[in-house]
RNA sequence: GGAGACGUGUCAGAGUGGUCUAACGUACCUCUUUGCUAAAGAGGCAGGGUGUUAAAGCCCUCGGAGGUUCGAAUCCUCUCGUCUCCGCCA
């Protein structure tokens, strides 16, 4: 959500990002509604400071002025009423219209529609090489008893899967191995309930956009696809004091996601699933531009040198303004190399908003002059499991079949080497 | 799941239909005075909207949303939350 007065004085601005996002939006709807809402209010609020006046008057007047008082103002209730059922209608429309202003994309950022468009700006590590056949995830894990697909599907459905044996111990390898590695960085751990309120996710910008994807219960409440949706709901409606700013959180949580709109992409494996785990970033931070760069940086960061330490060669890729959401002013994907499908895939996201979720959310502070503003907010994906398994056990498989485990997860599994052995 | 109580500003707490501009206290900020393990006095002290060069003014907010009424913190309905008791349960 911006600004109204921002979007009134700079509706080009707009413009431009409701293009570069490829948003349906008409600004000068909402202009126009605006204006509306506005003569209308005006009006609301005069007629309600009259009533407010002659009601003042009417304890201490006398009976016969008291009972014609009474009478005006049982026609200025009507009159009142009848605008403020047409305020409530416009207000209505503007706050649908509100929800799908985009915020303003960096001008940085590469312009364009899909993740077709997204520039690669970095790449670490060699592909790697292989003096044998290399298999896919798939093969190497259920010959190894870390995962069974077949009978996933039998209990869950499409994209069920359990993880076994060595993959539930490389997986709490991996979470250890993430909660030390974020201790060091001043980040607060976070299990958060993953079953939340709607207002978090519109708060957030999930809804009303992306609604398709999430899980409802029948009490209407939704499993959310994302930590970021309670640790940004933690602080909702709330005034912070600078001093406790930045709040650095690192949430740990499942993730649920509906995948509709995805049914014939990454049908097998664990790329795509309907529930997994992850470690996911967010940072409150003071309502800057600077603030926000610097945090933005910090997170992607953290996550390139987690990867860098398990030494999975991956890319950073610049994602475009039709990639990158409504409400993100710049967003880096982290794509880690698969092998077998000799692409990178995506598995991070870092990404900074400005005021665009707090403004939803009210997360407010008061700044060292004791002015109330409203924070920015970040968040970067961290780790997500199992996704992370499938460059990792391809990247590190051996001839025989079997998988080294990377030298800093070792510890992790009670000293070993491989996984297979 | 059943029964009940409660929700007011930083905190505490009064207010049960108009007379009040949400009292009194407290915390906090400024000033004055005394002069030092501090006290007393004066003033200030909510957020949002609208409006304006800026302000004043006006409107809204007593958990939230509706409703009744000329008029609602107060009455009604729904809802959220907290607490107590009973039941069930890892």
């Amino acid at each position: 959500m911006l600004d109204i007065k921002f979007i009134r004085e700079n509706p080009e601005l707009i413009k431009e990002a409701i293009e570069k996002k490829c948003v349906d939006l008409n600004i000068d709807d909402l202009i126009s509604v605006d204006q509306k809402r506005l003569e209308k209010l005006s009006l609301v609020e005069s007629l309600r400071a009259e009533q407010n006046l002659v009601s003042d008057k009417i304890p201490s007047a006398s009976v016969e002025d008291r009972a014609d008082l009474i009478s005006k103002m049982t026609l200025l209730k009507e009159d009142l009423k009848k605008h403020e059922d047409e305020l409530r209608e416009i207000m209505a429309e503007w706050q649908k219209l509100m929800l799908y202003v985009p915020n303003i994309p960096d001008p940085a950022a590469p312009i364009g529609k899909s993740d077709a468009d997204n520039v690669v700006i970095d790449t670490w590590g060699e592909k790697t090489v292989f003096d044998f056949e290399p298999k896919d995830h798939i093969e190497i894990m259920t010959k190894l008893g870390m995962v069974d697909f077949e009978r996933g599907t039998k209990v869950h459905g499409f994209r069920g899967y359990f993880l076994t044996g060595d993959g539930v111990r490389l997986c709490f390898a991996i979470w250890n191995y993430a909660m030390d590695f974020w201790n060091t960085k001043g980040f607060n751990p976070i299990i958060p309930p993953i079953n939340t309120r709607r207002e978090a996710l519109l708060g957030c910008g999930f809804i009303p956009q992306g609604e398709a994807d999430i899980y409802k219960a029948q009490d209407d409440s939704y499993f959310v696809g994302t930590s970021e949706v309670p640790l940004m709901g933690m602080y909702m409606n709330e005034v912070l004091d600078h001093s406790q700013l930045p709040i650095k959180m690192l949430g740990f949580s499942p993730c649920f996601r509906l995948e509709v709109g995805s049914h014939t992409k990454d049908v097998k494996g664990l790329i795509r699933v309907h529930e997994f785990y992850k470690f996911e970033q967010v940072v409150l931070c003071e309502g800057t531009h600077d603030e926000s760069l610097k945090f933005h940086a910090e997170l992607q960061e953290n996550t390139e040198s987690f990867i860098q330490s398990l030494g999975i060669p991956y890319h950073v890729v610049d994602a475009c303004t039709g990639d990158m959401g409504l409400g993100k002013v710049r967003m880096y994907d982290i794509e880690l190399w698969v092998p077998k499908e000799e692409t990178y895939r995506e598995i991070s996201s870092a990404s900074y908003f400005h005021d665009f979720q707090t403004r939803r959310l009210n997360i407010r502070y008061k700044d060292v002059d004791g002015k109330m503003r409203f924070t920015h907010s970040l968040n970067c994906t961290a780790i997500p499991t199992p996704r992370i398994l499938v460059s990792l056990v391809e990247n590190f498989q051996q001839a025989d079949g079997t998988i080294k485990i990377p030298d800093v997860l070792q510890k992790y599994m009670n000293g070993r080497e491989y996984i297979g052995k």
